[in-house]
Order: C-alpha cells, then structure tokens, then sequence
DNA sequence: CTGTTCGTTAATCATTACATTAAATAATGC
DNA sequence: GCATTATTTAATGTAATGATTAACGAACAG
C-alpha cells in the first residue's frame, strides 16, 4: 500500500530527465504534428536514437503517434504533466507557506 | 548554444525518477533534519544505499545534509523544484490556452 | 581506552539506458 | 516489379544506475 508496485511519475520524470527527450518535447510543443525525421533533423543524434527516445516518450504517455502514409506523426499528449504539476504543488507550499501545511499533505503520499 | 552543456533540470528530474528518492523528500518535507538512519528505517533498503540516494537529491540541490555530532541530520532544499515549475509552467499553456502561446515560448528553450 | 553506534567508502555484481551501424519492413512512384 | 524514402528492429558495445556486503572512520558512552 506504500507503493503501488510502479508509479506512472516514475516513468515521466525520467522520460523527461534527458536534454533530448526535452527538446523533442519543445519541438512538438512549438509545431504538432512532426515526423519522425523531422524531429531527428536538428538533433546531432541519429534515427533510430530517436526512435528509442520517442518509445520513451510515448510509454510515458507525453507523445502518441499517428502512422499516416509511409511516415509517423507525433503529437504532443501534455497530460501528463499534469500529474507532474499536481506533485509538485504539494511542495510548493513548503517555500511559500510553512512546513505544517505541507506535513499534513504527505503524511501518506509517496 | 544549443546546449549549456549540462541543464541542471536534467540532475533534478533524474532524482526525481526514483520512488525511493521522492519518497525521503516526502519524509523530509513531512519531518525536517531527520537523520540517514531515521530516512533509512521504514525504506526496504540498506543504509548504504539511502546515502547513494541522498548523493543524487544533494547533487540535485533537493537536499542538505548538515553533519551533527556522528549523526548527519537532512534538509529539504525546495529552490530546484522552482525550476520544475518554471519549466512545467511553459507546457501549462499547451492544455489551457492554445498552441499558439506555447509556439511563441518555446522558439529558444529546451 | 574500548566498544558501540552512525554514516560513508570500497569492491563487486546485475540491470538498465543510450548510442551506433546494419538489416528489415512499409509505403510510394516510376 | 524495382528503386526510393521513411521508420523501426536487430545486434552490439559501453556507460550509468542501483543494490549488497564488508571494511573504514568519526563520535560518544562506559
């Protein structure tokens, strides 16, 4: 009941914890839609590096990817940050209100 | 120019990726400057390990540890988490405005 | 001083993560 | 069909992560 065997913020946090994986996220934030290629383009990394970093993304739930024609469409699926705002907002009131408000909300959150 | 070399909110989300290091910084915002035994107690890990865990969050600037006597007492160190939220708050615009003001802050920023 | 407690460091091992090149699959166009 | 383009999968190597036990060092109590 401490840990619910794997916690999804797991997976998010360390999909966003690489400098690329962020950056893919960036491009797909400024324009929707990108291939696979198009995303691989700017970045001094190969195809197939890609790939795996989008396997990443997409098993965090931050991308989904949409097969049309003979190329890959990825799209930017923000909900998942959500989760990570509403983690974060419980330490946010350790720096702007005291420390007992906060004790109160952790006492069983991992 | 791409990349400052080393973006320190790579440190913070991969320390943030680990149930086991989330769950010490939920114990210490609950309960501030407890010791690495105290931390080490109800976790299913060795003590040696807590102290790896600790080395992540400190290099992380989550946490300090302040030496007392032969114990070692552990501080929250919220200010990194600031960034999370600096940085979450620019992707916040993607689900509650339009892609338009996200495109327009996200040209420059990984 | 000696023994005990607290914490870190050392040595070791298994697992996972990230990268590359090369091959395979899939869709399009001639 | 065959070549071309786009993407993934396979095979592989290396580096990082996470854990453990054992040894070490510092602080306190008797």
């Amino acid at each position: 009941m401490i840990n619910e065997q794997t916690n999804p913020l797991d997976g998010i946090f360390a999909a966003l914890s690489d400098p690329k994986r962020r950056a893919l996220l960036a491009r797909l934030a400024a324009q929707d839609g990108l291939t696979v290629g198009e995303l691989a383009g700017p970045l001094p990394i190969s195809m197939p590096a890609v790939t795996r970093h989008l396997d990443v993304l997409e098993g965090a739930g931050l991308v989904s990817r949409e097969k049309q024609g003979r190329r890959v469409l990825c799209h930017l699926r923000p909900a998942p940050l959500r989760a990570v705002r509403d983690w974060l907002t419980d330490y946010e009131t350790f720096w702007t209100e005291g420390l007992d408000r906060l004790a109160a909300l952790l006492e069983a959150k991992p």
